[in-house]
RNA sequence: GGGCCGGUAGCUCAGGUGGUUAGAGCGUACGCCUGAUAAGCGUAAGGUCGGAGGUUCGAGUCCUCCUCGGCCCA
């Protein structure tokens, strides 16, 4: 460029308009964004926006309470993240979409952090006054929710944060307590033994998602067993049957052995003793015998003998106990049972069985008539008047403790005196573990509470089962009081209807998404067992039951469990205590005669409950129940989608949700599991922080939710880089309507084709994006978004019009030509729908650009879905309505299929001649694509009404100098511009007599 | 160990019922513009569709096995 035409140029710099806005290109959220949700709290944006939205239909997303303990991590920011898109499209589709956050406040995690406490102050806990304990835990839960919540609003979810609900609040606690008492008042509770998760270091029962499993050592032991009596196989008399096990300290508490009805099993003589093993395990047996025992010889060494025989042949066998001798309890002779679960993996192929401690045993043993003998107790030691290590053995120790079960131990040491024990040896295994305290954990029989799952819940059968009074007609059997009518009304009618099957018709008449879900909570419950709802532990709601001493029966009296559910509505869970249970029971029953249930409820009962606290109490008249959505982690179809729906559909008959929406979970950039020890973790915190909300959130709705997807920092740097392209076309479009005034705007119809096509444009994306949000397609929706910004707007449409919008305005014409003007009529529309579609992902900076163009408006986040006929009328709207319902909107925008087919084929010409040009640049032939004179194929094959197409806007939208159609050619090509430059629009033209003259087009709008 | 889910260019994602040389955006490289300028435009390179078998005229798409990863359970 030469000097003179450089100064050329430069006189007409000011008579184009150039962009002009205060909007910075460098966004700073992590500075601007507290200052925006400073601005939203004050005016209680929430509050308002529920105003605006009254009446509307609405949309209910019910918060899953996280739990209070710890801080916010890249999980809970992506739940809540996913929970704040969904409130913010439903509401710019003009749904009222409230949204009450909650915390899930009691249970084990709590309590033991402030037993912690005690434990550092040297303090027991069992010395504490349990009011006094509750309430701390109580504070430690607050303090949680506290810091959670100042967390979660910091990225930008908006919600009803003054007013969220906690599963502690008094009210809560009291409808927990009502909901159990519906179960209770139908029938639905039982007390049962069974095996349940124990620590016994902790003295508690354990959910399972309260245990986890790690490697140990364990001692394993083969023991023998002599067979008394076998009416099948005579011959086994006198023999020994050989179980494994690799917990010895069940030895003692032993009831039975099981053998696989399928297997083969053979006898082999070893010294004076014939041993019965199942055939495939001989050999292994062998091997721990002979290693441990004597280091030579083994069973299997020994002579065979050659007849085999078949599980079925130990029917009706019994063997004795290696402590026979002690009387009583090890006298019984302990029969053989056919068990399912017998397998040829491992041991023996025989079993032996301790009701007491392992489900398989309990369940086959409670078949056979043999109950569970409750030997060990809460610390995990056998129980003074057990006769076999019991109260007066000084040897007797905690039946986790590695000594007890060791090769020397007082097991072993007894087994090998009364020659039973074959062998003991070291095994490494997964074994359970508390995950709170890292002990090991046992199963063991202990009185729970539990739901059943295959109880009949028909009214007729229920009332049969839950009041088998004598003497009542069949008559009055089935037709129920009113009151019974009454609660029993909304319960499933169907014959044999029970809460697993009512569950899974729940489950069928839910949307989940992604569907695989389905499947994924449908086996859980399908193959569940009864759900134990008792925990006995001291911060959790009780189970506010009296259980008759003589009966054993538990006490169903509506007025009684209105007194119990009124003295937690006032005093919480310490409503229910000793001291008032005179007052609970009134004057119908004497307190001697009850025995007041000290349990508590597991937690997931609480969570379970939420829809009922929350969405039903009326407290946030907001809501209503059943919710359209629930919306959390994959893991949850354990948890609370199921506590939810058994709840739901043990008191209500139905689930409480119309849809699940799942979540997969966030990994590490090679996709690993996040966790403290591999130093992987990404604290949302500090990316917040470092990067602001809206990069995080941008991130959150940019991945597939719906699977295990990754963050990390390449990841986020690209998140960033789209980030400042939507930020640019925000700042284009803001510059480019600098002083658009709605008198500049043309009518639809005097548009040129360019901007009636990228109005199709964006009808056709507005479509998409609202597909996607009908789907919860929220990684479609924001790519959607970018390509359209990308694609269509800043390489095409902003590109091509860029000399109309720089140079089609002057003294002649100060609106700007009437093509200008339907251009900025366009911006106009692009800019008020592009604000919305982005909202709700870009939330900060959605705000900031309505802000930069309507610094009075109010927050962009009150507005709706665009309505086009609104933005494109020419006067002036006020409160933009919703157009319609979700459905597609601005078909009057989508263009008639030839014409769009036409622009199609014209931009695909267009990155044609892009292609032509690019050799000729490289040859430094030209340079700027002005400088081009292109010439394309005339052929009607190009597209239909191609030569309807005139070249000077071809030369236009493919922004060269000219355009040639010729019969000759099929491909463009191209060449130099012998035209000098417009020292104002910078394009090569015939007119211009020198290079920074100016063409026609310019002098005239100068004139 | 069992059940379920997933592995497509450097990154994030598309790829109805199997069918021409597997696509997009971003990033990268190179170039253009210097009147959206720590911006904008263009061109190009990049994939044995986790691996191995199999069905088929033909498989990223169907089947089997393996592998890696995840959730749940034991």
């Amino acid at each position: 460029m030469t000097d003179q035409s450089a100064s050329a140029a430069a006189d007409y710099k000011d008579t184009v308009f150039l962009p002009q806005t205060d909007f910075p290109m460098k966004a700073g959220l992590a500075q601007k964004e507290p200052a925006i949700l400073a601005r939203w709290q004050e005016q209680d944006l929430y509050r308002q926006l529920r105003d605006a939205r009254r009446g509307r239909p609405k949309f209910i997303l019910h918060d899953g309470p996280p739990y209070a303990n710890g801080d916010m991590h890249i999980g809970h920011a992506l739940n809540h993240i996913l929970k704040d898109m969904v409130c913010r499209t439903q509401s710019l589709l003009g749904k009222d979409a409230p949204y009450v956050p909650g915390w899930d406040c009691h249970g084990l995690p709590i309590e033991w952090k402030v037993e912690e406490q005690y434990r550092k102050k040297k303090l027991n806990k069992d010395e504490v006054d349990p009011v006094a304990f509750r309430a701390e835990c109580r504070a430690y839960a607050q303090h949680w929710v506290d810091t959670q919540r100042e967390q979660l609003k910091r990225l930008g979810i908006n919600g009803d944060w003054d007013n969220p609900y906690l599963t502690m609040d008094f009210a809560a606690e009291a409808t927990i307590v009502q909901e159990l008492m519906k179960f209770a008042e139908s029938g639905q509770l039982y007390r049962g033994a069974k095996p349940v998760m124990w620590s016994p270091v902790e003295k508690t029962a354990l959910a399972e998602a309260e245990v986890e499993y790690a490697d140990v050592t364990s001692t394993q032991i083969d023991v023998a067993f002599e067979i008394v009596d076998a009416p099948n196989a005579p011959e086994l008399v006198g023999a020994y049957a050989v179980i494994w096990t690799t917990t010895p300290w069940t030895i003692p508490v032993n009831q039975a052995l099981a053998y696989g009805p399928e297997f083969e099993y053979v006898l082999v003589h070893y010294g004076d003793r014939r041993y019965l093993v199942a055939e495939d395990l001989c050999y292994a047996l062998s091997l721990r015998t002979g290693a441990s025992e004597n280091g030579t010889g083994a069973p299997a060494s020994g002579e065979r003998n050659v007849k085999l025989y078949r599980g079925t042949d130990l029917a009706g066998a019994t063997a004795r106990h290696p402590m026979h001798e002690l009387g009583g309890f090890f006298a019984r002779p302990r029969p053989f049972l056919p068990g399912d679960f017998v397998t040829t993996d491992a041991g023996t192929g025989l079993v032996h069985m301790a009701p007491d401690h392992g489900e398989d045993d309990f369940d086959l043993c409670k078949a056979h008539g043999l109950e569970p003998v409750f030997a060990v107790e809460g610390d995990g030691r056998y129980r003074d008047d057990w006769a076999w290590l019991g109260g007066a053995d000084e040897r007797r120790m905690s039946v986790i403790n590695p000594k007890f079960n060791a090769p020397d131990g007082p097991i072993c040491e007894d087994l090998r005196a009364a020659g039973a024990l074959l062998s003991a040896g070291a095994f490494q295994h997964s074994y359970p573990h508390s995950w709170r305290s890292k002990a090991r954990v046992i199963f063991r029989c202990t009185p729970q509470w539990f739901i059943p799952m295959d109880e009949s819940l028909s009214p007729r059968e229920r009332e049969g089962a839950a009041q088998p009074r004598k003497g009542e007609s069949d008559a009055d059997a089935s037709s129920p009081s009113p009151r019974a009518a009454a609660q029993l009304a909304p319960l499933p009618q169907g014959e044999g209807m029970t809460l697993r099957s009512t569950a899974l018709q729940a489950i069928s008449d839910t949307r989940w998404v992604p569907a695989k879900g389905e499947n994924r909570i449908r086996s859980m419950v399908e193959g569940r067992p009864d759900w134990v709802i008792s925990r006995q532990r001291a911060w959790g709601v009780p189970i506010t039951l009296f259980v008759n001493r003589k009966t054993g029966q538990y006490l169903k009296d509506a007025s009684v469990n209105a007194r119990i559910v009124a003295a937690i509505r006032e005093r919480g869970v310490d409503g229910w205590n000793e001291a008032d249970a005179p007052a609970l029971l009134g004057p119908d029953y004497d307190p001697a005669d009850y025995e007041r249930v000290t349990d508590i409820l597991d937690v997931w009962f609480d969570s379970g409950c939420t829809h009922a606290f929350v969405l039903e109490s009326g407290k946030w008249p907001d809501l209503q129940s059943p919710a359209d959505l629930y919306l959390e982690g994959s893991d949850q179809h354990r948890g609370w989608f199921q506590s939810s729906l058994l709840q739901s559909c043990g008191t209500r008959g139905r689930a409480p949700y119309k849809a699940v929406l799942t979540h997969g979970f966030t990994m590490d950039a090679k996709g690993m599991k996040m966790s403290k020890s591999l130093g992987n973790t990404i604290d949302p915190l500090t990316l917040i922080k470092d990067s602001g909300a809206d990069i995080l959130r941008l991130w959150a709705l940019s991945v597939d939710f719906t699977e295990d997807h990754r963050i990390g920092k390449e990841i986020l740097a690209g998140v960033s880089d789209q980030y400042r392209k939507l930020r640019n076309t925000f700042r284009y479009l803001l510059g480019a309507l600098a002083g658009f005034e709605d008198s500049e705007k043309v009518a639809v119809e005097d548009m040129p084709e360019l901007e009636r096509y990228v109005l199709h444009l964006l009808a056709d994306m507005d479509a998409k994006l609202a597909r996607a949000v009908q789907d919860f397609d929220y990684n479609t929706y924001v790519r959607t978004l970018a390509d359209f910004a990308n694609n269509d707007l800043s390489a095409f449409f902003f590109d091509i019009r860029k000399d109309c919008l720089y140079c089609d305005i002057g003294p002649a014409a100060p609106q700007g030509t009437m093509k200008r003007r339907a251009y900025r009529t366009v911006l106009n529309v692009l800019f008020e729908a592009l604000v919305r579609y982005a909202a709700p992902v870009l939330v900060f900076t959605a705000e900031e650009v309505w802000c930069t163009r309507y610094p009075q408006a109010g927050s962009v986040h009150l507005l709706e879905w665009p309505d086009f006929d609104a933005l494109l009328s020419s006067v002036p709207c006020e409160g933009r309505g919703p157009s319609s319902d979700g459905q597609e909107m601005g078909p009057r925008l989508r263009g008639e299929p030839e014409f769009v087919a036409k622009w199609d084929a014209l931009r695909s010409q267009r990155s044609q001649v892009s292609e032509a040009i690019e050799p000729l640049r490289r040859e430094k032939i030209v340079r700027s694509s002005l400088e081009a004179e292109v010439t394309v194929s005339d052929l009607e094959s190009i597209t239909q009404n191609w030569n309807e197409v005139d070249t000077d806007t071809l030369a236009e939208i493919f922004i060269v100098s000219s355009v040639t159609k010729a019969k000759t050619t099929e491909t463009p090509t191209v060449t130099r511009t012998s035209h000098h430059k417009c020292g104002r629009c910078w394009r090569h033209l015939p007119e211009v007599t020198e290079d920074g003259a100016l063409c026609d087009r310019c002098s005239e709008m100068l004139a």
